[in-house]
DNA sequence: CAGTTTGTTCATTTTTTCTTGAACGGAATG
DNA sequence: CATTCCGTTCAAGAAAAAATGAACAAACTG
């Protein structure tokens, strides 16, 4: 009646599971801060991290097995990084998972992030704006001149950002 | 028996407390929006984009009164909004309430922005960094060089973001 | 000074966001 | 073809973040 007696805390599923290893951690960590400045999710952080830090590229299950995270969020987690190209799909002769690596260019990065995040919000502020012109456009008082002027100035706001974006990336070599 | 009959939804308190015209309101909605983006609450939108709108300073409770939110939330966004510089104390004679202005510089609100939230983010990513520099000079292996080399690359990358993040508000007049 | 008024803080509740895991579809395999 | 293998999707649960409101401190008032 053997007690208690798994010397591993969480049995690594037996298979060639590695832990992750000090420096592995510590960059995987650089990672998980910088996406939640970026308002993403942890589990986002952690796949690129790996990625990031990793020789080879990786299928899905190692990431799941080497990062305890569910399927399903490493599934969700590769879509997004791939949908601003932060993440490649790249061809592994003789075996049927799709294997992944991280694009490690900084201006590639950038772009991506611009396109997918900024650039749709600032397309709703574009229609905002317009209808925000024609709702002050009623207004006769004193007060619809200063909405006016403040509504120009959101205007002007919004053009610098729509030109200044595209810089940054081109920025960053 | 009078049964639904109350002409107001939510009977605003009596007092001079005007519902949000329309154009507020959509001022306001592009501020919550822009906010998120940022990362941050939406009352601390509400805030701004009411105070943004507003022809004059206004109090705490008028701020309360007119988005509906809870002294708690209005205080604490207020202090948020002030540590970067967005939004102004000014004094208003003959009432003990401070009052609160909107600051419409875009450049000043970029430069708060990166010195408040992004600057102690790249302080600390410094400190990662130093210490995976010394995680990986004890790596021995062949591996101990493809670390060092992704590290140098994050490296680089930090320092980059260092020197291009002041530009940014310098781009914006 | 006793009583207000004003604004902050913080424990609790509410809301939002993330993660999980089971179910599914499709592609490769034998 | 029946079966196994991969990856995606999505409803439900867990975790994180934000809003609330009551208690408090400080500053003003009469």
């Amino acid at each position: 009646m053997p007690i208690a007696t798994a010397p591993n805390p969480l049995p690594l599923a037996s298979a060639g599971i590695e832990p992750l290893s000090e420096v592995e951690v510590e960059v995987i960590g650089v990672f998980v801060n910088a996406v939640k400045i970026l308002g993403m999710p942890k589990s986002v952080g952690e796949i690129y991290g790996l990625l990031f830090i990793a020789p080879e590229p990786m299928p899905l299950d190692a990431l799941v097995a080497r990062l305890n995270i569910s399927k399903g969020s490493a599934s969700q987690g590769l879509k997004l990084l791939r949908a601003f190209g932060a993440v490649k799909l790249v061809y592994s002769p003789g075996d049927r998972r799709d294997h992944f690596a991280a694009e490690t260019d900084l201006k590639k990065l950038a772009a991506g992030f611009i396109r997918e995040e900024i650039g749709p919000h600032l397309d709703s502020g574009a229609e905002r704006l317009e209808r925000l012109r024609e709702l002050s456009g009623g207004v006769n008082t004193e007060q619809g001149d200063f909405f006016r002027e403040r509504i120009g100035k959101l205007a002007h706001w919004h053009a610098r950002s729509r030109s200044v974006m595209p810089l940054i990336s081109g920025m960053l070599d």
